[in-house]
RNA sequence: GGCCUGGUAGUUCAGUUGGUUAGAACGCUAGCCUGUCACGCUAGAGGUCGUGGGUUCGAGCCCCAUUCAGGUCGCCA
């Protein structure tokens, strides 16, 4: 019988020697030193030496090019003590081939070596990205998240969830993101749209009864990407629970994602209950609303202090301060966060103090603080010698924005940020709503959370102070997942909407489906959406979220491996019902 | 859509104040080599300096436009 191989190139050890054996794989590298030829053969699981000795087999190999796949017969010899090669799990020994079949010649030139395919520009990584997935480092994120994934569906199985797959032809949903939209050749003039999320689906299955459900969900959303989003597509471990308040979703993400973090890292993991930060109080401390708890900075608010002074810049703002430890601080230090803060941040300015070992005061405002401001300054911040204090004062929401990318800089340049650590926290308390540009009330996050209070709140508050069940799950400064209570009272949900500008008419035409369940019984249910691509870029600690995905998108959200998108046939068009506006092609 | 950075050999990069024939490393081709494992040694081929215009006696370098890429802001319920 025909075969490839009897075994892997991962699997010969001292045992083998002596057998005659067969591999098949890559040909990685050739080592040719005249009489006697060695080459390295990689497959999926390793790599094997082999060693070629015979006169006509070497005018044979002379011909075979690296990247090409071969098919090998030969015996297991084991290696003398000091050509043992302990870099690989089969050093200890090596394959003498007595014959070779060349299966695929690959190309003499390649656009890149497989072997140093990481230092190599990313679009041509992504061109060939069959070639880059070779390299055993990027290979074996692919492998790893496979294991992650395994993981997580292992443990939400074990937790009682159901995994139930949802459409990816879904309904456009008119909240959020830019759709995907997909013609309909049946019903001219239609559309579907790629789901954002599993949503709305996920909320009917749960008045389905189906209690406890999960889903590694494809979501899809037409927005330009970052370092740490992909374009287009992305994945997320979607869950949904029924009968469930926000502590037991937090509970289920505490377990699941804590866990998966525990067994994929050495790193110290936080323990369960990760701590609850109030949205208006991440604002306040860290300026930001997934902070990064690794980095020991707090701001503070130290308004009060200047309500005294009548330095001008500062009357009638919001002042906020970050104290840093200032020991054998240059003074250029300052200057460079002064420019960092101007021209990176485009602030108007920032503010700085500091007390030197005799607590002698210097720094740009220093004639404004007075003994008085001073005082109080060390009252609020317990401002002492050899310590120096940052200060940001405008309206304040933009003190607090501008504050806390300040925060992260001093972080970072003073490398303050704790390493080989993740640390968890949820950021809760979302406000229901917020003002959008024209000064108009919309939904701050989903519309489908339930208010804090319910109909009370919708009816007795202002609709800014109205405070949702809805939170984040922050890990080392990213949104590693979103969640909420789900509305599933129909009067709640009209006024919600109500406040938001969309008459009861709108609401059931735009979500008329989950509407309409509502109407028939709906188990009060939770649930939230751990990002995978973040989670899994987190564990192999990568900033490029590309890097965990096997063939992701581009920046400019292109396959340029596969050339997508691409244009495509009039016939194509016609079925469809399409037509392409000329002038809108460059 | 705005801003920042970049595009030089197959790849990664260097290229001085604008000045002769644009360099290096790796890869590739040919040759030598019986213990290599980033093998070594010798020789060689390989360039529209992203594209188009301009300034100049002269442009890889300066100016303008454009394109592509990466990052970032907007955006991301």
């Amino acid at each position: 019988m025909h075969t490839y191989r009897t075994h892997t190139c991962n699997e010969l050890g001292i045992e083998d020697v002596g057998k005659k054996v067969k591999l098949s794989g890559f040909v990685k590298t050739v080592r040719d030193l005249g009489a006697m030829i060695f080459i390295d053969l990689r497959d999926h699981y390793g790599v094997t030496q082999l060693l070629v000795n015979n006169l006509e087999l070497i005018e044979v190999f002379h011909k075979i090019t690296v990247e090409s796949t071969i098919c090998v017969e030969g015996e297991v010899i084991k290696r003398d003590e000091e050509n043992v090669n302990d870099n690989i799990k089969t050093g200890k020994i090596e394959v003498r081939v007595d014959s070779v079949e060349v299966l695929s010649k690959a190309n003499n030139i390649l656009p890149f070596q497989v072997e140093d395919s990481s230092k190599v520009k990313e679009d041509l990584r992504l061109e060939y990205r069959f070639l880059d997935l070779r390299n055993e480092n990027i290979h074996n994120k692919i492998v790893f998240r496979a294991e992650v994934l395994k993981y997580l569906r292992d443990k939400m199985t074990e937790l009682g969830f159901v995994e139930v797959q949802t459409p990816i032809l879904a309904n456009s949903s008119p909240e959020g993101a830019r759709d995907f939209l997909v013609p309909s050749r049946l019903h001219p003039g239609e559309f579907y749209a790629l789901p954002q999320a599993p949503q709305q689906f996920k909320q009917l299955l749960m008045i389905s009864g189906f209690d406890k459900y999960y889903q590694i969900a494809p979501c899809f959303r037409d927005e330009d990407p970052r370092a740490d989003r992909s374009p287009g597509e992305f994945y997320q471990l979607d869950f949904e629970m029924s009968f469930a308040t926000q502590d037991d979703v937090l509970g289920v993400l505490e377990t699941v994602v804590g866990d998966t973090f525990r067994h994929f890292t050495n790193s110290k993991v936080t323990e369960a209950p990760f701590v609850r930060i109030p949205y208006k109080e991440a604002m306040d401390k860290y300026g930001i609303d997934k902070p990064d708890l690794r980095n020991p900075l707090v701001i503070c608010d130290v308004t009060k202090a200047f309500e005294v002074s009548d330095f001008r810049a500062f009357k009638d703002k919001t002042v906020k301060a970050i104290k840093i430890n200032s020991k054998d601080l240059p003074r250029k230090f300052f200057d460079t966060m002064v420019d960092f803060a101007t021209e990176e941040l485009e602030m108007k300015g920032l503010a700085w103090i500091r007390l030197d070992e005799a607590s002698n005061m210097t720094g740009t405002i220093s004639r404004f603080v007075t003994p008085e401001v001073l005082d109080k300054l060390k009252e609020l911040v317990d401002f002492k010698e050899n310590e120096a204090i940052f200060f940001v004062a405008d309206e304040y929401m933009k003190a607090c924005l501008d504050a806390g990318q300040i925060r992260i800089e001093l972080g970072n340049r003073l490398d303050l940020i704790e390493k080989g650590v993740y640390k968890f926290c949820f950021v809760n308390d979302f406000p229901m709503y917020e003002l959008d540009d024209e000064g108009k009330i919309q939904f701050n996050h989903n519309p489908f959370s339930m208010p804090i209070g319910g109909m009370e709140s919708l009816l007795n508050k202002s609709p800014l102070d109205i405070i949702a069940y809805q939170f984040d799950l922050v890990c080392n400064g990213y949104e590693l997942a979103s969640g909420a209570v789900r509305n599933h009272d129909i009067d709640i949900m009209v006024k919600a909407f109500e406040i938001a500008g969309y008459s009861k008419e709108e609401v059931e035409r735009r979500f008329g489906s989950l509407f309409n369940a509502f109407s028939y019984g709906a188990p009060p249910h939770a649930g939230a959406a751990p990002g995978i691509d973040r989670m899994i870029m987190l564990l192999l600690e990568e900033n490029n979220i590309r890097e965990v995905i096997a063939f992701p998108k581009n920046s400019k959200a292109r396959d340029v491996l596969m050339k997508a998108p691409a244009k495509v046939t009039n016939q194509q068009l016609r079925d469809v019902h399409i037509k392409v506006i000329e002038q809108d092609i460059k």
